[in-house]
RNA sequence: UGGGGUGUCGCCAAGCGGUAAGGCACGGGUCUUUGGAAUCCGCACUCGGAGGUUCGAAUCCUCCCACCCCAGCCA
């Protein structure tokens, strides 16, 4: 079930990190980081990344820095560094006094960098962008040295201040470590590690107009704050040896390793901050945080516990190889999570009029029945029963298939915690449809039981029509039709395999009495549909709206889609 | 076609020379006042392929194949 021994599951870094308390390594400390650039929201794929760094901090009694890797002031805004801090938070994690901005290294970066000029290991080039991707040469073929390579150091020095300075555009001169343009790792071909912006920065305003690039920054920052175990994706392994280059090249407090793991793919959805801003911007969502979404807040929004989202990252595992996982995985960690905890209540999505013709008029029995049949402490609910009720349109077949046991003309169900009935009647409109089914009762199976202990095939959820509250209830699909939506045709992205059917708004829904008090936010089971929550945007006590979080498994939607593919 | 990686069940993933864990999915049984839950059973003679070393190989060696990453003044 939950893991419950705070510790994370074995994978290969917390096999490298015991060894290295083992061999002493770091005076036994261990010091990760979860190093966001805020210039997006955070998704599923971050929390695997949060609970790898979090988790080992955790395990070891070690310590977990957030820092914002905030060194391109174009992308970056406030706004995400909020919403990034509530995403941590809200998963569960803690990082203390521990927060950090690269930006709040800018001096230090500088200093750094201008040691690397006395060294003779940086310098100052004048090449335009598209020259100095030219002198790069190509994956095959080796660069070219810049012409500006050999500039004096002295030269260097003062290029650089008036770099600082701001005596130059953007682009016209940029800061390079001096390395190896024969290198076949494109990435040590003489990098980049200043360029001039004339932007102003979330946090220091217009104090700069030179800002530090990833590599040169990233690093340091790491030593700076002790990090002992560097995580990232692995994308980032052909700028391991860049890491260790820039650490060897200049006397820094200390020297972390940088570990790569694969970053999550999952089914069904699209994890890359580019795209998932698309989505944002083409308005194929509502925001951020639509409950489709599988950013953070997303998530959040739609009901989904953080403890889901923490066992999911323990089980999908921390490995080196490309993934796509299953979406099912998330999905079978949320019923997990929720079949445990969320009370059950009932709720009609698709109403049909029910009458019990041999019940009395004005009579409102009231029931008592169970929020958790598994968990009797949970306590129990008044279930108003009447005479007129409603129950679920796809409870009820006039010609009923062989495996179908719900409701059907001449048939016996028990409603849940109410009364058996039996259709007697079903009552159609001039066009033929169903409008309305009369029924008696069984005046004995009161609570759902009979004496005489007969059995009925099936049970049924309903509402009572006097008592029930109206809903509005948001059925969500997945965002994509494919598996991996990355697959489009030619000529066509991503945004092609878009599920014109994820949002289903059913407007006239009804739910129980019980629910009228409930919560924003709140997770409940609606019995034989799924787990719904009250929506923190928009949901107000008067005009209830609930997102279903996920459905409950169905196995006779199984059954008819076998039956389905056998015609 | 340079360099760096990765290939174990439909999907994740353990395994690190001694004869293939676990989870998800799937199929079936039991139980059931949720076609839910719970529970039981089944599900890789085989580890990308071909050779080789060894008493013994998913694990070591050789070659081959497939896929991913790198040519931002993004991270």
């Amino acid at each position: 079930m939950t893991n419950t021994t705070n510790s994370i599951a074995p994978n290969f870094i917390k096999t490298i990190v015991e060894e290295d308390l083992r061999a002493g390594k770091n005076n036994g400390r261990v010091t990760t980081r979860f190093p966001p650039e805020p210039n997006g929201y955070l998704h599923i794929g971050h929390a695997k990344s949060i609970c790898l760094n979090f988790g080992l901090a955790r395990e070891f009694s070690g310590a977990c820095h957030l820092r914002f890797d905030d060194t391109n002031p174009i992308k970056e805004d406030v706004e995400y560094v909020e919403s990034i801090k509530r995403d941590v938070r809200w998963l569960g994690f803690d990082w203390g006094d521990n927060l950090f901005y690269a930006s709040d290294y800018f001096e230090r970066l500088h200093d750094y960098a201008q040691e690397l000029i006395r060294r003779d290991k940086a310098y100052v080039c004048s090449l335009s962008a598209e020259d100095i991707r030219a002198y790069r040469g190509t994956l095959t073929e080796p660069g070219r040295n810049s012409p500006y390579r050999d500039r004096t150091v002295e030269e260097n020095l003062d290029l650089f201040a008036r770099m600082r300075a701001g005596e130059f555009k953007d682009g016209e001169h940029v800061l390079r470590a001096k390395i190896d343009m024969a290198s076949p790792n494109v990435s040590l071909r003489d990098p980049v590690i200043y360029r001039i912006k004339k932007a102003a920065h979330h946090r220091t305003g217009d104090a700069w107009c030179i800002y530090p690039m990833y590599d040169f920054a990233h690093c340091l920052s790491d030593s700076i704050e002790g990090i002992t175990h560097s995580i990232c994706t692995l994308e980032f392994e052909n700028n391991r040896p860049l890491y260790h280059w820039f650490l060897d090249a200049l006397e820094t407090p200390c020297h972390p390793e940088q570990i790569e793991f694969a970053r999550l793919n999952l089914s069904y959805t699209v994890l890359s901050k580019r795209k998932l801003i698309q989505l944002v911007q083409d308005k194929a969502v509502s925001g951020w945080d639509d409950p489709r979404m599988p950013t953070i807040t997303g998530l959040r929004r739609r009901g989904v516990p953080p403890e889901a989202l923490r066992t999911f990252c323990d089980r999908i595992g921390v490995a080196r190889a490309d993934s796509l996982v299953d979406i099912s995985m998330l999905e079978h960690c949320v019923r997990e999570v929720l079949n445990a905890r969320a009370p059950r209540v009932m709720a009609v999505l698709r109403p049909l009029k029910v009458i019990i013709s041999n019940y009395p008029e004005d009579q409102i029995d009231e029931l008592e029945a169970p929020l958790h049949p598994e968990s009797p402490e949970m306590g129990t609910r008044v279930l108003p029963f009447g005479r007129e009720l409603y129950i679920e349109r796809d409870d009820f077949m006039e010609e009923p298939p062989k495996k179908f046991y719900r409701l059907a003309p001449g048939r016996e169900v028990r409603l849940r915690y109410g009364y058996y009935i039996t259709c007697r009647e079903v009552i159609k409109n001039s066009l033929g449809e169903v409008v309305e089914l009369h029924c008696t009762y069984d005046p004995a199976s009161r609570g759902g039981g009979t004496p005489d202990g007969r059995k009925v095939k099936a049970t049924l959820h309903w509402v009572c029509a006097k008592t029930a509250k109206r809903a509005t209830v948001r059925i969500y699909d997945h965002l994509f039709t494919t598996p991996n939506p990355n697959e489009a045709p030619e000529g066509k992205d991503f945004r092609h395999n878009l599920n014109p059917n994820s949002l289903e708004i059913l407007e006239s829904c009804l739910v129980e009495p019980h629910l009228a008090a409930a919560e924003t936010g709140s997770r409940w089971q609606f019995e034989r549909l799924g787990y719904f929550s009250v929506d923190p945007v928009d949901s107000t006590p008067e005009e209830l709206i609930f997102n279903r979080i996920i459905s409950l498994r169905d196995s006779w939607a199984k059954v008819q889609a076998a039956e389905g593919k056998k015609v």
